[in-house]
DNA sequence: TTTAAACATTGATCTCGATCAAGGCGCGTT
DNA sequence: AACGCGCCTTGATCGAGATCAATGTTTAAA
């Protein structure tokens, strides 16, 4: 969720604040920047770790500087459903809210650069383009929910594969700026399980459709973590996808 | 979506804005309110009359007096996903976005109220806590949105139904007052179609999970479009859902 | 290097919901 | 009343993905 198109890399100061990317780097003012460096905070977790419990209250707010995190939703009987990815750069936390209302874990090793959320709300108060800016992520992942609905309720296993791993991809490319020519390879940084559960598939149909997505000749399998997509239209052909969705070109 | 919980009915000057429900009434000044009642501007829309086609300009923003509107993507092929249910009072349109990204369809007779969106804009640039608002029902949507992902990638076809109705109930019950103890009654404002866009399933699906729950005693169809529900607790049991969000006791 | 545990793949079978098909019901029109 | 049309229900069958089961692979600890 919440993805900048490019980081900024011009504003070292405030270079894993989590709203550096429009919001502070364009908008704050100098002594409001120092403010928010004063009150930052690092944390890592390891992978599989749980950072928030649902319903547990949220005392702080931040961002995935390195690693991914999910957020997600489990039933009485332990089904689980994702319903948010984070991935570097993706901002976690519910503005104005004091609770979570999901389980945030760790995927694999996760950093986070964190504000008290008392002191965030405070600033956000003196700082109304931070809170436009707020909006405007809020309304990304509300997008990216809604696409997500589309391919939960009416997409096939293998187009959910395919549309997960165009997803990565994307991601991937933006942050290395590769382009879409060179072939693109990239990492998942999701197990089968969690796929499985980003997808509302098992491991086994996950598993599968990526066998049968190799066999196609869609993608290559470097190894189990590592994907070559040889042509970037074929893939987004599998994802039933009629758009490319903003791909760096 | 952007449900509110009470309507304010002491606020008649403001009756019917898109935003009355909690930041007209709660923070506006008169001399602001006086300017939306000069801009605001009512529109009827027919059963199946389509409201806006994804990827136009949207130049309104405006809210549900009466009636039911849905959202919903749709694939290359045809198969369509509802990603938002728009009941009376709930919010409609994506501020500071200047396309819709689904289709808005009027599934029976709807009445809204609408602004210019340039001219709401505006508004929202003068009164920081119409942008509060705003933000706080986006995080509703979301939190909506992701309620609906868990139902799409693991619920049951009779999970799903029964999480509807309860949806739906609550819904009505709200807006009418009745306790669960009554034994609720309310109105299907949805065709099988559009419940099962809304589920992921088939129409025919749908209606064999509701002779189901009618054969179990779960709910008692007046007709095809009313329903009784004697146990609320039983549906929400019915539906797998851990807690009672909220439902008025 | 061996071992254990987590993760991933593949096969066989089953099941829930989709699909195909036929009728029924409600309602407005002629 | 008869007709047509949209909407809903029910039955029969099919198939995509789940489930059950076995094996292979990677990783890291001993």
């Amino acid at each position: 969720m919440l993805q900048a198109p490019v980081i900024m890399q011009d504003h070292e100061r405030c270079a894993d604040c989590p709203i550096r990317h429009r919001a502070v780097c364009a908008y704050c003012e100098p002594p409001e920047l120092v403010k928010l460096d004063a009150i930052k905070s690092y944390k890592t977790y390891k992978a599989g770790e749980t950072i928030a419990w649902a319903g547990e209250p949220m005392d702080v707010i931040g961002s995935v500087v390195s690693g991914v995190a999910t957020l997600s939703r489990t039933m009485a009987d332990g089904r689980r459903q994702m319903v948010g990815l984070l991935l570097p750069s993706d901002f976690i936390g519910r503005p104005g809210r004091p609770t979570v209302s999901f389980d945030v874990v760790a995927a694999n090793e996760v950093r986070i650069c964190r504000f008290k959320a008392s002191e965030f709300e405070a600033l956000v108060t003196r700082m109304p383009a931070l809170e436009r800016r707020l909006l405007e992520m809020t309304l990304d992942d509300l997008d990216a929910a809604r696409d997500w609905m589309l391919l939960l309720g009416r997409k096939t296993a293998r187009e959910k594969i395919a549309s997960l791993l165009a997803i990565l991809a994307r991601r991937d490319a933006n942050l290395t700026q590769q382009t879409v020519a060179d072939g693109l390879v990239f990492s998942l940084p999701l197990t089968r399980e969690a796929m499985a559960d980003y997808l509302g598939l098992t491991i086994e149909t996950v598993s599968r459709q990526i066998s049968a997505l190799k066999k196609a000749g869609v993608i290559v399998l470097e190894d189990s973590r590592h994907v070559r997509v040889p042509d970037f239209v074929a893939l987004l052909d599998e994802a039933g996808d009629d758009s490319d969705g903003g791909m760096v070109s």
